[in-house]
DNA sequence: TTGATAAACGGAGACAGCCTCCGTATCGTT
DNA sequence: AACGATACGGAGGCTGTCTCCGTTTATCAA
């Protein structure tokens, strides 16, 4: 790649994190371009689609995930606690822009979008998590990582869209907890 | 309000039911004009943000949720068959149309919304259902109808934006109902 | 019936976002 | 230095939203 390509992608990459922080998902591409100081043919060339675009930018954020879980996994007390731990990292973890629960979790069903790839990275992580709760014998028959992380990437969704509080969005996911275990 | 208007009125309603039907809740807005036969201009008179016309098109909606509420409280057998039972009502109410439960869902904590007169029937009939099972003492506590209708709504948004089939669907309500029982 | 008046109509067009095409500029190599 | 390959970027087509305003239509009183 050419140095210039890169660094036009690299800078396009960087600005976009700033403005979809700013403005959520569906920010204008035109916009990106126009303050990343590239024309659009230049940012198109680059990420055919929105979602390309969304894949660079969260190449950083999959250490984060693998990073959360290991941190979740060594919480202490009964597997609740582990499990409540955990979904509230992920709600964490893929509300980190506006619209960004609706994306995450409509891509786990969606193996063509290049999020996809990411979410594996997310139902991997959860899987540790169910590993460890199956161990100790106490999960629910028939709740596995992907029922778990559409179920809580529905709070989510929900959450983001109506802007909820923290205090509103843990009772919700305790109530799930309480469904996925035994 | 003159004949010719509430014609027009009806007609844009009518026609707009069928669009959504047809393509979702982000379907062209002048394409709804179009094929009413009158002038965008008109449209926006009448409806002058989206959410007017699907709130112009939920009036008869509303009945149909109460008469599926009614449904659900007669079912025969433990509290855990009258929850899931109206669970899946509920989604499927929501789910008339592609974006629909993602609206509705979020409109619940938007009161601004002129969908948000909907959400109040729809809370209510839940309510319904919640007093139901409260009296039989299996509800756990702190579980409101807000609360269901926001775990419901994330289960709903989900299975639509991923087009899950009710196999896939009816798990994840299983596991909700869980979670809101003692 | 006719004419006045308010109400409603509807389409042209401004504006914004998406995306492409292609003439121009830049890079890297010989 | 010169050339070919690569990348740039902006003009512009397209679609959808929404408004403004000249024209039409309904209604009612005379």
């Amino acid at each position: 790649m050419r140095v210039d390509a890169q660094r036009n992608y690299d800078r396009i990459v960087e600005v976009a994190r700033e403005v979809f922080r700013e403005q959520g998902y569906d920010a204008s591409l035109d916009e990106v371009a126009k303050r990343a100081g590239v024309g659009p043919g230049t940012l198109y060339r680059h990420f055919p689609k929105r979602d390309d675009l969304l894949d660079a930018m969260m190449r950083s954020w999959m250490d984060r995930v693998d990073e959360a879980a290991e941190k979740a996994l060594a919480t202490e007390g009964p597997p609740r606690d582990l499990l409540v731990a955990w979904l509230r990292a992920y709600v964490a973890l893929i509300s980190l822009h506006k619209g960004g629960p609706a994306k995450i979790t409509s891509a786990l069903d969606d193996s063509g979008s290049p999020i996809a790839s990411k979410c594996r990275t997310l139902t991997g992580a959860t899987d540790k998590v169910v590993e460890r709760l199956a161990a100790a014998g106490a999960l629910r028959p028939g709740v596995d990582a992907v029922t778990i992380c559409r179920l809580v990437g529905g709070v989510a969704v929900v959450a983001d869209q109506g802007d909820l509080p923290e205090s509103t969005v843990f009772p919700l996911l305790e109530v799930m907890a309480d469904g996925m275990l035994r």
